[in-house]
DNA sequence: CATGAATGAGTGTTCATTCAT
DNA sequence: AATGAATGAACACTCATTCAT
């Protein structure tokens, strides 16, 4: 008989407790495994479970369903860059424009580079129906301009943030992204983030 | 000019191409069909052949299996926008680095705004595993370090092109991109035309 | 005889269906051989499709799900049933009340008796949530309203018919079955027949 | 009435027993209510536990096996009409065939009145492979057969029992679980009792 | 070439039952 | 005794693909 789930069923336990987390983390961590060695189409809960050492039944008393499985993997990898983000935001506070745009690049490229291979499998194979990823883009949206409005000053021209602010996430995101992954061979990392850093402050100044 | 086919013995042969053309538009169009109107779960072969008003076999045999229909897919879209790139190319070769960037961006937002929803199912929705996908990025980078080149003397910083066209391409496609798909409320899309351009001649103008 | 159509012209048309006739004969009559040989717990769909030498595919395209398989069968059963009633009916339209109400009961009882394993598993193990259950009731119930009715005058106490019709109705469905299937041991079968008989005539005479 | 249970000694025993008693009470009403409430498809162990408010293991405590519960509930409601009728059997010891024949048909369809829901419920929907049904008919049976064979000064032919308690039996029994579940819509509950002892007698009579 | 009935490997998911705590 | 997390065999059902017609 067929099922109608829904991902946000509320049957599902919460990893509360500690030993809960660990298999969540087993679980999200296994599908990263397969996913690499095995591609995608080998993503079969049965074979999540068997890699990350539960059995099918456990799998299914933190997940209601397999989508639900790719949101949580989705969600995992977005706090981890929001995270980075928000830690550099703080920690340049007292920075100016160009040391934080630096900062933020850096960031979001290391954030990236750590696992490149990750990072496609995540964005081009891993179904993202489960929202959550539109809620890092709003977050990123916030944190740039959060940025930019407290250095308002710094800029030339005076009007409107939205559109700065709509410009350079998307321009931070998707150069960083391509910084980290699709990086022309003879261009090395750290001129990359150099230039991707110039192309954002060239903008902001401009 | 491959072959010189003598009008008679092609006119045997094209009723067949062209019907098969024929066929497998209808096949594409089906799946866009089918994804629009009942998602992804539901584009089958089977009702893909159905909607696409052909018998599975049929389908068979103009794709070898349903990957190689995404491919298709993909190609074909891909096409679509690359044709508009090369066309304003061409007929902006004799512009200035100011009208060919704003000129691009226009073909660019408007090859992406024509049916929006379409092109955010094929970029999230349909697996594009199948190649084509890098010879887009190649062919629009290639498009890019053209347009580039021929107007070094326009350029400030003269030094090694091969960053410049990296961030410029992935700025544009990004940037056009999000113009056109997820433009925040409040912002008009001529105006996000406007920002796109200044960012990207902010940069090359650095 | 069921109807006139001509032959010709279906012999090009429903090859199909007679096939596909055959196909859902073959998955009812596996149900009932596994049923029997293995129990219910034993009539799965792929035990099903195995037994009946079609593939668990085809079963599916008879079928939409399980529950309808057991419908169809007993569709079947009831139909058969509800054949001989109407048979017995017609026959002995011009027959005394004592003579139907025997050949009635006769019918009934032969019909449960044929199989009355098969009837037991059916009526105790098979789920009959699908409806068709209650058709056969009012059916049978129909039937008898139309026996009884067209005798009235042999009856004593002229009256309403309706409690009449439900009090024989019930009576023989009740009595045949149990006479089928659980009499007790020392009652021959031909004598529990006239017993029922005569308790049916007993009620309607008083 | 059990027995008279006055010593001491009981006393300490009894709690738990007492105890024991409630769980399984509360496991097959839980059961009960998950059948009206939820279906036969929502009748699993774990939700039976969880609403009868006992844990699982618990469960288990008390019946081997999933089949045992349906036994038990079976059994538990077979007991009831057991119970009224030889309530009324005793009741009537001295009451003409009539009046006997009258209550009896009383006692049974008052039994199935009281939640006729669960009455059908538990025959088309709950498994009764668990003997325990048999073990009814036996009983009623037995029951049938005493009154019969203590009046039978009463009954006009004079012969083999064993056909007549057949008959009887299974009569009272089908007509009174149909005048409970099934009477037609204009056929009042009393008018239908008067009908069943009415062929019931007219029967015992012939 | 076209058809579409047939195939069956493989999927996501359930749930009766166990057993360490 | 009581608990409930964990188990995993088994299920209903799908769908890409084939091939006889």
């Amino acid at each position: 008989m067929k099922k109608a789930t829904s991902s946000q069923s509320e049957k599902r336990r919460k990893p509360t407790q500690r030993r809960a987390r660990l298999t969540v983390e087993a679980i999200l961590d296994a599908v990263i495994r397969i996913l690499k060695r095995e591609g995608y189409a080998a993503v079969t809960t049965n074979r999540i479970a068997e890699v990350a050492g539960v059995s099918i039944g456990s799998l299914y008393q933190y997940f209601p369903d397999k989508r639900a499985i790719f949101a949580a993997l989705h969600r995992r990898h977005i706090d981890h860059i929001d995270r980075c983000i928000q830690t550099t935001l703080v920690e340049h506070a007292a920075s100016s424009l160009k040391d934080l745009i630096g900062a933020l690049v850096d960031a979001m490229i290391d954030a990236h580079t750590s696992d490149p291979e990750l990072h496609e499998l995540l964005t081009t194979e891993v179904p993202h129906r489960a929202g959550g990823t539109e809620d890092f883009a709003l977050r990123l949206h916030g944190a740039f301009r959060l940025a930019i409005a407290s250095r308002a000053a710094e800029l030339k021209r005076k009007r409107d943030l939205d559109p700065v602010v709509f410009v350079v996430a998307n321009m931070v995101d998707a150069l960083c992204h391509g910084a980290a992954l699709r990086r022309p061979p003879g261009l090395r990392l750290a001129e990359a983030k150099r230039e991707v850093a110039r192309a954002v402050l060239a903008y902001l100044r401009a």
